[in-house]
DNA sequence: TATTTTTGCAAGTGATCACTCACTATTAAA
DNA sequence: TTTAATAGTGAGTGATCACTTGCAAAAATA
């Protein structure tokens, strides 16, 4: 990974998640990287491949964020540190989460299946606190954690730490 | 509004709907609605004009579907029919509830103030239901409505219909 | 050191973009 | 029935789109 090559990818990093994927030419791409247009198709064939270069390094460093919920064995555990993932999302990671949402409507990039191992491990924590119905409060955890995330995306929220808190507060965390 | 006019506005919605505002060519509207492209510009002066008059004559039918939920006396009902709004979203509105999402990750459409009216009046639900932190409840069903919507626009949930009832027992409407 | 491979740039390419213009057909008012 | 306004068309416009090509500089390999 060439200098030039890293600078392509930031800067199309920020430019689609502020502007769009469609929105953001090449062009643009290129002099906000401060290169020439046509070193974005040398290194990665065309657009396309610009943005999957993107979602693939992107998505190595998300995992793992994954693996201490998905290690832990303490029912309470999974689920606060789940609940507080979206509140904890680094200044340095922003941009990539904000472009996983704007790609999901955007372009009909539809992985529901990349929550699932999450969904199964909230369903066995339920299940030791002997929720009545496991499947359906990890279901509940699942879709509540997208309008969280689009809260904090959006910067929609009255006040991030009370909300938290009052999350902690309804699960006995 | 002549029949033409109907025709580009809806297609227009279909469109923009399904494939997103920027990626949709004035010119694929026009060939969609059967037109020729210089009409667009004749009655809507320009793209943005068709969009703006796409969404004032869907958020004039969108109102109505508020105006019982705000008018109900019984909290119970509030928290309710709120809800369930998501799950009863009709055939004809769906491309319209559909572009409200995708307009506000394509562009940076943020009106939460839209959805003011409806957080105070399950505040006050919340409050006569004796809720200990009735302003931090009802915020929780906005954040939780943005991810039920999510979830049913993109067909992400397993039963719709096993969640809304999960729902319903939850709140113990 | 000589050769090959990779990196990079400038100047293109045709296609498509939102939008305009000159003009005709239709409708409505005088 | 004449006149004026509105509805509608089709062939343009320059700008920008994603992408290509030819060639030079740099780096890696021999």
């Amino acid at each position: 990974m060439t200098e030039k090559q890293e600078k392509i990818i930031n800067s199309a990093l920020t430019l689609f998640a502020k502007e769009g994927y469609t929105a953001t030419s090449t062009s643009k791409v290129a002099k906000h990287a401060g290169v020439s247009e046509g070193l974005i198709f040398r290194h990665f064939k065309n657009k396309e491949g610009l943005l999957q270069a993107i979602l693939q390094q992107g998505e190595a460093r998300i995992k793992e964020l994954f693996i201490p919920i998905l290690t832990s064995e303490d029912p309470k555990e999974v689920i606060r540190l789940t609940l507080e993932m979206p509140f904890s999302v680094t200044e340095s990671e922003f941009e990539f989460w904000k472009l996983q949402f704007k790609l999901k409507w955007e372009l009909e990039y539809n992985n529901p299946e990349k929550m699932q191992p999450l969904q199964q491990a909230l369903m066995i924590a339920f299940q030791k606190l002997g929720y009545e119905i496991p499947e359906l409060e990890a279901e509940f955890i699942i879709v509540f954690l997208e309008g969280i995330s689009t809260a904090i995306i959006k910067d929609n929220m009255s006040d991030k730490l009370k909300f938290k808190e009052f999350l902690i507060q309804k699960y006995k965390l």
